[in-house]
RNA sequence: GCCGGGGUGGCGAAAUUGGCAGACGCUCAGGACUUAAAAUCCUGUGGCCCGAAAGGGCCGUGCGGGUUCAACUCCCGCCCCCGGCACCA
């Protein structure tokens, strides 16, 4: 009898696969047995974690199924390199972007290996490297090139340091200070540049009905939310004194524009400055517009915040009224959405209500509940509901609904707005002040102004050197052998553009780019990118939901429209897996500790006091509720830490770690190696069937139909498992004879193959099955046992479980009603009473109500 | 705040999508093996109640209502937790 020794095997098997080269993809598979398994590459921040294990788990025991199932498979691996935490090392310890990157990559594709899963590692993209951003550098020049400039520059908002001198990142801003210094941001107007993914809202939005086969309703839900198209009107009001200025709002609820009394501003409006000085701005309010720009994004858009507005002074007409109505500034105004500058209706819009109660605007009623009059003096709150015009001049009496469309029309015959459609999706702005991302191929020429540069001089390399450091921005700027160039177009001296582009580009297409990996003639080569496209699998974090999957989408979109592909979606189904979580443990003078740091006895490792078990938290550094991979791998294996995965929660639910559940796994598998051992032995094989043959037999066939349902269906693995579990009690309790026992554990291995590839093969290998047990097609179930000739049921009265009884699996209702009638506690529930009702579902139950 | 998701025994979960709630695993308790421990194996394990036992009754899927012969599942209203919110990836 041998032990089970997963490390020997493990290393043993990774080794062999090494060899024979990993899993290599053919260039042009079969299109009806082609199978593109993704997963999200990883950021290589040095190690990997259970959240990276738990999306490789899975998406390998889908790539491993579909092998099995006679697919060919693509299934490939690269690296999310550039990025904010490598300049943060060269900034806090010193050591260059690129050095980091690459050490990283390297300790965590050792750590990959060992895992076992069947990448094709010939295919590994590295997106900092020259021969990938190039082609970022690529797309973007066909974007800037493109009739309907896909790629402008323009004014955008940032979070600026004073005290670093640097711009912030979102996740460096901590209460509206600086993470270094702490520092309070300032909001500051800067160009960028930035790719028009509103050019395919429309398309983006429509898409969504094609992916409603395979993709979570609740990400089509969110993404449609993102993309958030309404319908309405946009309506030019003239500025009085001004005649050359106007004001564009755009509204939804053009049906109220004679109730409109007033108008406000973003901060940032273009006229905000002009309105001020035509107004006669009082200081103390301009003082106040320019505190409003300040504040931090997220504090803007707060709908909790207080609102606050400043009145310009200035004045414009609302063209339905002709009367004159001030303009404001507020604070909840942003000029992303819409036009910036915002009709306002206090008597139909809660949030106008207030505005206008606490600066005293007039109000207007304008829409009436059927037979209702509505009196300005005696409104609590606004009226938002439908209801029939008033006050409204040549539309009185008409339904709110009906003059949202004829008022429409009526603003655009009189050249004063129309109907329009608005996104709440923004253009992608992609400039970021940093070192290490992909350099935008523009220089700027004095005499040329923006000059793209030329494809030949493709890609715009980083430079090597550059000095990092917490403040003065970007060190690009102060790399002047990268600055300083010529101009591509009149060669005089001119200046690269130093800003780089945003990561979610190099993870917009990267997916193509593994269909064809070292091409440099093209990004891609659109007969081996049709071959794989679209992806057939997708997994990765529901985090990802609308930003990177809509960015890819659009990324997809454009390279189609460039000829590059020819599918309309990249991603033609769509996993969502949860998260890894674990609950965290603390001292009361040390904080949170690692797991490593608590001793069994539950006390702080360093200074002895009790430790306190917090909440089941998402696993992350700062709260140190960490398992490391490596230690776990060590300790249990690879397969155990694959199964537990897989078994301890649905793969879109979140995933609570817990040893002792990864232990319940290792018990598992060293029970399944115990029945490859005795499989093995030599037996009598020509004895009569025994009894518990047949047992086995029929289990092994439900087990078979279960496990294979539950994984092509569902990606149920926990159930898949637990279906493996109870054939595996069923074996180890029957007396079988040998020839049995090696044919259910031969379909057990197959079946255990690609979730818990090493201790599979090796059980193939020993009990001498032919070829490799990750090449068995998966067992097909013997339907005819699955058939049960005899079923039990539930049996209610008036609803409630009273008794269970077994009838024929086909008996008829009559039959079944005789016999439950017959049964003692339910004829003494009957007894006296009117049976009303009786209804039988077959194999399942049968109710009778009595009055 | 807005958008999306979730809440079932001591714990992770299951329930063929309106039809016998708790499969499978963990934990815990008792037992076997052992000089002992580990490992392994066996039995039990939602709560309350009646019973010596066999067995039986009631309650139970976040909370409060509703629809139905029947609700974890559908409808209405709340509470709590999680993800995203455009420069983290």
């Amino acid at each position: 009898m041998s032990e089970y020794d997963p490390q020997r095997i493990e290393t043993e098997w990774q080794e062999a696969w090494r060899r024979r080269g990993f899993w290599p993809a053919p260039a042009r598979p079969a299109p009806a047995r082609k199978y593109y398994c993704l997963v999200m590459y990883p950021y290589p921040s040095g190690r990997i974690h259970m959240g990276h294990v738990r999306n490789y788990a899975i998406g390998d025991a889908l790539a491993r199924y579909r092998r099995q199932e006679g697919c060919e498979v693509l299934h490939p691996i690269g690296w999310d390199a550039f990025g904010l935490p490598a300049e943060n090392a060269a900034i806090d310890r010193g050591i260059h972007p690129a050095k980091w990157t690459y050490d990283n990559i390297a300790h965590m594709k050792r750590q990959l290996q060992r895992l076992g899963i069947s990448y094709d590692w010939s295919r590994e993209v590295t997106c900092c490297a020259p021969d990938y951003y190039r082609w970022g550098q690529w797309f973007f020049l066909k974007l800037y090139e493109n009739a309907r400039a896909l790629a402008y520059r323009s004014e955008g908002l940032v979070n600026f340091c004073p005290s670093c001198e640097t711009i912030l990142a979102n996740e460096q801003v901590e209460e509206g200070r600086c993470w270094r210094c702490e520092s309070v941001i300032e909001l500051r107007r800067q160009n960028e540049w930035k790719l028009r993914i509103t050019a395919y809202a429309e398309e983006l939005l429509g898409g969504l009905d094609d992916l409603k086969k395979g993709w979570p309703s609740q990400v089509l839900e969110m993404q449609r939310n993102w993309i958030g198209r309404s319908t309405g009107a946009h309506i030019v009001f003239p500025v009085v004194g001004e005649e050359a200025a106007a004001l564009t709002v755009f509204t939804t609820r053009v049906d109220t524009l004679f109730g409109c009394t007033y108008m406000v501003l973003a901060p940032e409006h273009p006229l905000t400055g002009k309105l001020c000085d035509l107004g006669r701005c009082s200081a103390s309010g301009r003082r106040e517009i320019d505190e409003m720009m300040r504040t931090s994004k997220a504090r803007r858009t707060d709908e909790s915040a207080e609102k606050v507005g400043v009145d310009t002074g200035a004045r414009c007409v609302n063209p339905a009224t002709g009367d004159q109505i001030p303009i404001y500034v507020a604070n909840y105004v942003v000029m992303d959405y819409g036009t910036g500058a915002v009709m306002c209706v206090p008597t139909h819009d809660q949030r106008d209500f207030e505005f206008a109660k606490k600066y005293g605007l007039p109000l207007r009623v304008v829409i009436e509940p059927p037979g209702v009059t509505l009196k300005e003096s005696e409104m609590r709150a606004a009226y938002e509901g439908d209801g029939v015009l008033a006050r409204s001049g040549p539309f009185d009496g008409l339904s709110n609904r009906e003059a949202m469309e004829k008022m429409a029309g009526w603003l655009k015959d009189r050249g004063q707005g129309g109907p329009t459609v608005t996104y709440r999706l923004r253009d992608w702005g992609i400039s970021r002040q940093r070192y290490w991302g992909n350099p935008i191929p523009i220089v700027y020429c004095d005499g040329c102004g923006i000059v793209p540069v030329p494809y030949p001089d493709l890609p715009v390399r980083l430079p090597e050197q550059a000095v990092f450091s917490a403040h003065g921005g970007n060190p690009l700027n102060k790399a002047a052998d990268f600055v300083n160039t010529a101009c591509p177009s009149c060669g005089k001296p001119a200046r690269r553009e130093t800003d780089t582009m945003d990561t979610f580009v190099d993870s917009s297409w990267y997916f193509a780019r593994y269909t064809d990996p070292t091409n440099a003639e093209s990004p891609v080569d659109r007969d081996k990118a049709d071959a794989w496209l679209p992806v057939d699998q997708y997994i990765g974090g529901i985090e990802h939901a609308c930003m990177h999957l809509l960015y890819a989408r659009f990324f997809h979109k454009v390279m189609r429209d460039l000829g590059l592909v020819s599918s309309d979606e990249p991603f033609a189904r769509l996993l969502t897996q949860g998260m890894v979580r674990k609950e965290t443990h603390a001292c009361a003078q040390h904080g949170y500790l690692y797991p490593e740091e608590v001793t069994a006895a539950r006390a702080c490792g360093k200074c002895g006091a009790e430790v306190s078990i917090g909440r089941v938290e998402k696993m992350s550094k700062s709260k140190k509720n960490v398992v490391d991979p490596d230690e776990m791998v060590k300790k249990y294996g690879i397969d155990t830490i694959r199964l537990f995965i897989l078994f301890a929660a649905p793969p879109e639910g979140d995933l609570d770690w817990s040893e002792s559940g990864v232990q319940g796994c290792y018990r598992f598998l060293k029970r399944v190696w115990r029945q490859i051992d005795q499989a093995g032995e030599p037996g009598d094989a020509s004895g009569e069937d025994a009894p518990a043959d047949r047992v086995v037999y029929v289990k092994l066939q439900q087990t078979i139909a279960k496990f294979r349902s539950d994984i092509s269906g569902r990606f149920q693995f926990n159930t898949a498992i637990a279906a493996c579990m109870e054939l595996l009690n069923v074996l180890e309790s029957s007396d079988v004879r040998p020839a049995m026992r090696r044919s259910a554990m031969k379909a057990m291995l197959a079946l255990l193959s690609s979730l818990v590839p090493h201790i599979a093969a090796e059980g193939w290998r020993r009990l001498g099955f032919p070829g490799e047990a990750e090449a068995a097609p998966l067992p097909e179930p013997d339907r005819s046992a699955l058939v049960a000739e005899r079923v039990t049921i539930g049996v209610q009265v008036n609803g409630k479980i009273r008794d269970r009884i077994e009838v024929a699996a086909d008996a008829d209702e009559s039959t079944v009603a005789r016999a439950v009638l017959a049964l003692p506690k339910v004829a003494e529930m009957i007894n006296g009473k009117r049976i009303e009702k009786q209804i039988y579902v077959p194999k399942r139950l049968f109710s009778v109500v009595v009055s």
